[in-house]
DNA sequence: AACTCATTTTGTTATATTGCCAAACATCAA
DNA sequence: TTGATGTTTGGCAATATAACAAAATGAGTT
């Protein structure tokens, strides 16, 4: 066991805090399939353009999406594939303890 | 790609955001090596024992943790290996950023 | 250069949450 | 009953938050 440090575990937490809202956990959860770009969300979500954008940039602060420019649109993906496998258990569990 | 729905994706959420404080997080890591009681995080964290409860709580409620008590004391422990494989793969990739 | 399109940034507001402690309460064992 | 181990409640101040609107950016096009 370590002594707790606020300095060492800010930042991994900040990743988890970066998915702990419902329209960015949505938005990784969409993203394990494909690519996408802001105007998907915004239409799926009903949001303002700009609140997607806030999102995404939360979650890419937190580096947990990574964006390529492809003509006039910006794609996002998932940068590491265990975020990927992290959520699928996630909702295999929720959904198993649903039933 | 799927609407958003809150009320699917709140669940979910909650998990992450869970993880998503510094002290729940080092909590969980200390637990990816083996199991701990309360008051070892107490001293620890120099945190008030009520604090660290509620910490917990919080993780427990989010399905992270589970307890089992032994004697006096209550044991915690990770309720999935899931976590504990995102938890390295976190720590990793922040580790390889930093050099 | 002027014009669009797609997205980001800024400013603001209101709301909700949060983390923390202290004190009271609960449980169990000896 | 006493002591040890946790939990719950109450309260508060601080912080964070999400969201929108509007202005700004930047890249590609004409």
């Amino acid at each position: 066991m370590n002594k707790f440090s606020t300095d060492i575990c800010s930042k991994p937490a900040a990743k988890f805090k970066a998915l702990g809202h419902p329209v960015r956990f949505w938005i990784a959860q969409q993203l394990m399939e494909s690519e996408h770009c802001v105007h998907e969300f915004v239409e799926l979500t009903q949001l303002d353009f700009s609140t997607i954008s806030q999102h995404l940039s939360a979650l890419k602060a937190a580096d947990i999406l990574s964006t390529e420019k492809r003509g006039k649109e910006i794609y996002y993906r998932l940068t590491c594939p265990c975020t990927r496998t992290f959520i699928s258990c996630v909702n295999e569990k929720l959904e198993k303890d649903k039933g």
